[in-house]
DNA sequence: AGTTGGCACTCTGAGGACCGGAGTGCCAGG
DNA sequence: CCTGGCACTCCGGTCCTCAGAGTGCCAACT
């Protein structure tokens, strides 16, 4: 059904619709690459290749232009991925090594990400569902208040201020970091509730409606409602493809607001090791149907924090995006595994 | 030179250019708004305020638009805050008192902010300048390497992670807890030079090197670069106003994607416990000449936290807007002031 | 079989002419 | 100082034309 010459057509159609966004005729495409046949055969070619649903026309008598069907095929056998650059790999190290903390990392990343491929990029902050406590450290704001402080292993922190029904001592305090600390000590956040489920019990009696509450804080924010967050950039570099989003990029600028959403986008991966791309009205999500999506997991080699990733038109260089983001991950991943 | 009745016509047209963004002519507006007298004097008023500059046309015979000049003249001495209802008093104060932490109260005011006015918001979190200490406490994660993390008595919490060059023993950082801990407890930020100064010669000799490169993180995270941070929502509501930025709204949106350019905004406040608002060519930042920036700065009743403010066409509702942020800058500096 | 040149056909989009309408500026009279 | 009248301007929509690009199909060729 669909010989090589076909699919070289095929690949022929996305680059050049990729780099001059604009339908491409049979003419110009005989021309420009050397296929070493007539246009009336690459027309034979192009009719086959819109029964099959890979290309459209936009009306009777323009050229063609891909369909998400025919970008697909594309991205699954036809394109190989975009190497990057010395330049550009120099520039990521430099650029990423530069930072001093986990905000840091990924605020370096997410706007690295969308300077290299010139589209939005977003970066999930380490999920904490996946990570393991490090350390808790409990402080003493005032007598009937504290401030939670949980380290995790990917280098996230997170705090939390709790008022107390009673005032504590600073003895008080110090019982309750050496129990809560002994007992969450590099615990992963998923067997939290495990370990402390017998605390209630365990503990003196005088602490205990503290501690029960501490327990509560605790639990709710690591555990009953972890906070993914995410960081984004480049929203300008949606102006550059406005010919692509005909109803305008309302409804891609709100879905960007979101950070259901942009979870949504970036956990919908099985296999989080290798690179995603789901195009157009492949995503789940309203507002992003006119985009493709390219996301991938990062971490250190045994596991995955969390993902990244590009969204832009579905117009777009495939090969080069899912190129940089695969090279950003890598590096970020082997950033916070070696913090 | 500009008698009542002038000040009256231009007010009708900015109300009639706002509400219906199309160049306001005179017959349209002698009968809209009741003005008591003809077309013809309509249009004698209207070129006395055209040659002074408050109106133009966009070419002959189309009706008049207001200038940054009008739109000026119009905040300062023609419009009247508009206040809240009370079901945006109450949507505020629901809205707003489910927040549990500072990075909530931020998130959610920003996003507030962007619905009740319905452009792009701007919230600073409470800027480390203008702070004091709370707490400092250090955190021993491995034998070398130390995690600081400082509270403000505006909630606000910096975490930073140290390498040391040497192996500390736990002792020794309780000892650096305690020296910093009682030097930096309640000193405002800028004083933190002045109380770290003789630390050196004053400690003992054993952690002294410790004790120094902590004192440079300290100062150089809290003061030599105090890092700002500012929470953006609303980007969407740009695509609404499209046709008011003609050269597309991409210098906009870059605009908005630099932090520096945010602090700017805000931050070129005099007086800051009264709403500023910035008007198209006004505005010193290039992206931005093409629209108005409403900024007022909040805290609790003493002095100011930071800044925060909406971004939106020269063609915006002043009244409402000027009305919102303030209303906003209220709550979020009485919430943070009770925290 | 597959490829090719030829040809008639279709559709867009740019350019130009046309015209109604909205709006203006000015003037003379109240 | 206000007002009605009037001539004038200019935009923006509509309609038309036309060149150009591209297609689909067919018959001929390899």
């Amino acid at each position: 059904m669909l010989d090589d010459r076909k699919l070289e057509v095929l690949r022929a159609i996305v680059d050049d619709f990729v780099s001059t966004n604009e339908p491409v005729g049979s003419k110009t495409l005989a021309e420009r690459h050397s296929l070493g046949v007539s246009p009336a055969t690459v027309r034979n070619d192009m009719a086959a290749l819109e029964d099959e649903g890979f290309i459209t026309h936009p009306h009777t008598s323009a050229g063609r232009i891909p369909t998400d069907k025919g970008y697909r095929l594309f991205v699954d056998r036809l394109s190989s991925v975009k190497p990057l650059s010395g330049a550009e790999r120099r520039a990521i190290q430099s650029f990423l090594e530069g930072a001093v903390d986990l905000d840091d990392v990924v605020r370096r990343s997410v706007r690295l990400l969308a300077q290299l491929t010139r589209q939005v990029a977003v970066v999930q902050y380490p999920s904490l569902s996946r990570s393991a406590v490090r350390h808790l450290e409990i402080v003493h704001l005032a007598p009937n208040r504290l401030l939670l402080v949980t380290i995790m292993d990917t280098g996230r922190v997170e705090q939390r201020v709790l008022e107390l029904p009673a005032v504590l001592s600073e003895d008080d305090v110090a019982q309750l970091r050496q129990i809560f600390g002994s007992r969450l000590s590099s615990v992963r956040l998923v067997d939290v509730p495990a370990a402390l489920a017998d605390l209630p019990d365990a503990a003196p009696a005088a602490i205990q409606p503290v501690l029960t509450s501490v327990m509560t804080v605790v639990l709710e924010t690591l555990v009953d409602q972890p906070e993914e967050r995410i960081a984004l950039a480049g929203t300008a570099n949606l102006t550059r493809s406005v010919l692509d989003f005909p109803n305008t990029l309302r409804p891609v600028l709100e879905a960007l607001e979101e950070q259901v959403v942009l979870l949504k986008l970036i956990g919908e991966v099985n296999d989080p090791t290798t690179v995603h791309v789901k195009i157009g009205e492949e995503n789940t999500v309203e507002g992003l149907r006119s985009t493709s999506v390219v996301t991938v997991g990062y971490g250190p080699e045994a596991g995955t924090y969390g993902g990244l990733g590009v969204v832009g038109p579905t117009r777009m260089d495939y090969a080069a995006s899912i190129g940089s983001v695969r090279a950003v991950a890598r590096y970020v991943g082997d950033l916070l595994a070696g913090a």
